[in-house]
DNA sequence: GGCATATTATAGAACAAATCTATAGCTCTG
DNA sequence: CAGAGCTATAGATTTGTTCTATAATATGCC
C-alpha cells in the first residue's frame, strides 16, 4: 500500500504524530513532514493539529474511511495472489439484504455447500450501501439489492436485473388515506418516511448529473419528514404520526402484524429492479458466472418475473 | 496511489515496459527496476517477458483487476474529497441507541417536525460507536448515550449528562435465575448477551490509559456468547437459550412485553450516565442548543433524576 | 505562577532511493 | 544476417526521505 497513506492510518489511529511514530519505527519530524506532503497533494487539510495531539478534519475522516478499504482491499489482494500460488480455491462470499436472502437466496446457499463443500459461499448481510463497500474492498463478491439511482458509474459495478417489485405506502389504522385507491399527489400531500439512512461516506458513490430518473435518492434531505437507517424506527414513527412509510410491498404482511397498512395506489406503483450487483473486473471468472446463473435460475422461480 | 501500481497499470495496459515508460514519461530501465522490485513485495512473478514485450501471468491478472479498483477508489476519494470543501448545508441528525429512541425521543421528533416542518430532524439509530463515527463525519450533530468509558479526549466531544440508569439483566420466562436476587458471580455462570457488535475501526476513539474502571469494554470478544448489533436478535437469542441479556433497565417494561424478564440483583447494579454527546464546535449553534434544551427537559419528565 | 512534560514545527545534515545514461543481450522478421 | 524492437545491467546523478537537534506551544500539576 501507499506509504503516505499508511502512515495515515497510524496517525488517525494513533491520535499522535508521535505517538504513531513509535509504532511505526521513524522519527515524528519525518510523520510531520509526510503528512504536510499528503495534505497537499490530496488538496485538504487533514488534522487539526494542538499541543494535545492531532484531530481530523472531516476531509481527514473521509480520508480515514477510504484508505482502510484501500487497505482492505490490498490485503485481500495480496491474500488472494497467495491463496492461487497454493493452488487453494478462493471462498466466494455473496452480500444481500435480509428479505432476499429469506425469500430464496438462503435455501440456494445451502444446496450449494453441499454440492461444494470444499469451496463454500458465504453470506454478508447489510444494506446496499455497506454491501458496496464490502464488493468495493474485496471482502464479498457480489450482493443482491434494489438497482440503486443515480450510482457513479466509475465504480465500475455490472447489474443484472432479476425482478419487478413495487413500492407500496403504508400508514397507521384509520388513516385517511385508507379506505380508497388514492394517487400519487394525495399521498404526497402527507410527510414521508423511508427506512434508508445515508451516511455521507457513502456519497461518494453517487453521481447526480448522471441520474437517469428525476426521483429523490438516498442523499436528498429535504424531501423525507423523518428517515432512518432503522426500520422498527420508521414504523415507530407511521404509527405515531400521520406521515406515510413507503417500503417494498413484500413487507406488507409483516407490516400489517406491527399495525401499519397498505394504502390502496390508483396509479400504477413505482416499480424498482432488482437483481444482482458484481464487479465488472471479476466477470468471467468461472466461480462468479456459475453462481450468478444460479442465483438468476432461483430468482426466476422464485421472485415476480422482470 | 501507490507509484509502483499506477506503473504497473501503465505496463500492462500498454504490454511492454518501454512503451509505458514513453506514456509515464520516465525511462524503460526505471521501469524494469520497479516492475522487478514490485514482483518482489508482492512475492509473485507478474509478467511473462520476450523480445517482443511482456504478458501478464495470472497473479499479474489478479493484481490487474485489483490494482484498477485500487486506482478507482484512490480517484473516487479525492473527488469526494472535493465535494466536501464545496461545502453542503447539512440539517440536523440526531443519533441515539433503539432505547432512548422509544423511551422519549420519539416523541420529541414528532413535535419537532410538527413545529419545524421545513427544517425536519432525522435519526441515526446505531450503537455509541458509529453513532461517534457518524458525528465525526458530519452525519450527525449530536446523539444521545451511555457516557463511553475511556474516550480519547482529543476526539473534542462534550458530554451533557441527563440521567442516571443501571444494566439490568434479563432472561426467557421460568429462567432458573427468576424468583430469588442473584449476586453477579450467579448471573455470570450463564452465557451473556450483548446488544452492541463493535466494530474494529472504532478502537482508535479509545484511550485505554485514561480509562477510569477496568470493566470490560465493547471490545473483549470472548466474554459475551452472542452480540449482536440488532437488539431483536439479542431477544430472539436470549428466548431460545438459556443466556442472560445484559441492557439498561429502562427498557424494562418493552422487554415483558416480548418475554424477557428481569433478574432481581441482590448487589447494588453498576449506574451509568446516559447523556448527550455533542462536537464542541457545534455548541452555542442556535438549532444545536435548542435541540440539546429540548431534548435535556424531555429527559427530566421520562427519565431518572441525576 | 512556574516547572515538568506532553505535543507539533523547523532547519540542515546524512542517508537512501529513484531515475537516468549508456550499453549489452536476446528474439523475431524480412 | 542485419535491423528493429524488446528487456536487462551497471554505474553516475539526481531526487527524495529520514534523522538529529532544537524551538515553540499548550497542558497539567505542585
Amino acid at each position: 500500500m501507499d506509504k503516505l497513506l499508511t502512515q495515515f492510518l497510524a496517525v488517525a489511529d494513533a491520535g499522535s504524530l508521535s505517538g504513531a511514530a513509535t509504532t511505526l519505527l521513524i522519527t515524528q519530524p519525518t510523520l510531520t513532514f509526510n503528512m504536510r506532503k499528503l495534505e497537499e497533494t490530496i488538496g485538504a487539510p487533514l488534522f487539526e493539529r494542538s499541543s494535545r495531539g492531532v484531530r481530523l478534519t472531516r476531509y481527514g475522516e473521509t480520508l480515514y474511511e477510504n484508505a482502510r478499504l484501500m487497505n482492505r482491499l490490498y490485503d485481500n489482494t495480496l491474500s488472494a495472489i497467495a491463496d492461487q500460488q497454493r493452488g487453494t480455491e478462493r471462498g466466494l462470499t455473496v452480500g444481500s439484504g435480509y428479505s432476499w436472502w429469506a425469500m430464496f437466496l438462503k435455501d440456494l446457499v445451502v444446496h450449494y455447500q453441499r454440492e461444494f463443500p470444499k469451496a463454500p459461499v458465504q453470506v454478508s448481510l447489510g444494506n446496499q450501501l455497506r454491501l458496496l463497500d464490502q464488493m468495493l474492498s474485496g471482502d464479498i463478491s457480489l450482493f443482491l439489492a434494489h438497482e440503486i439511482d443515480g450510482l457513479n458509474p466509475s465504480i465500475g459495478t455490472d447489474f443484472i436485473p432479476l425482478s419487478r417489485v413495487y413500492n407500496a405506502h403504508f400508514v397507521h389504522e384509520g388513516h385517511k388515506l385508507l379506505g380508497a385507491p388514492r394517487n400519487r399527489a394525495e399521498i404526497n400531500d402527507y410527510p414521508q418516511i423511508i427506512s434508508s439512512l445515508a451516511e455521507s461516506r457513502h456519497e461518494r458513490f453517487f453521481d447526480i448529473s448522471r441520474r437517469r430518473t428525476r426521483v429523490e435518492t438516498v442523499f436528498d434531505r429535504t424531501h423525507y419528514a423523518f428517515r432512518s437507517n432503522s426500520l422498527a424506527a420508521c414504523i415507530d414513527y407511521a404509527l405515531a404520526s400521520e406521515a406515510v412509510l413507503t417500503h417494498t410491498h413484500v413487507m406488507r404482511d409483516a407490516f400489517i402484524k406491527s399495525g401499519l397498512f397498505e394504502v390502496e395506489q390508483s396509479e400504477p406503483p413505482r416499480i424498482n429492479i432488482a437483481g444482482i450487483y458484481v464487479l465488472k473486473e471479476r466477470r468471467g471468472e468461472e466461480r462468479v458466472e456459475d453462481l450468478i446463473a444460479r442465483i438468476s435460475a432461483a430468482a426466476r422461480t422464485t421472485l415476480p418475473p422482470l
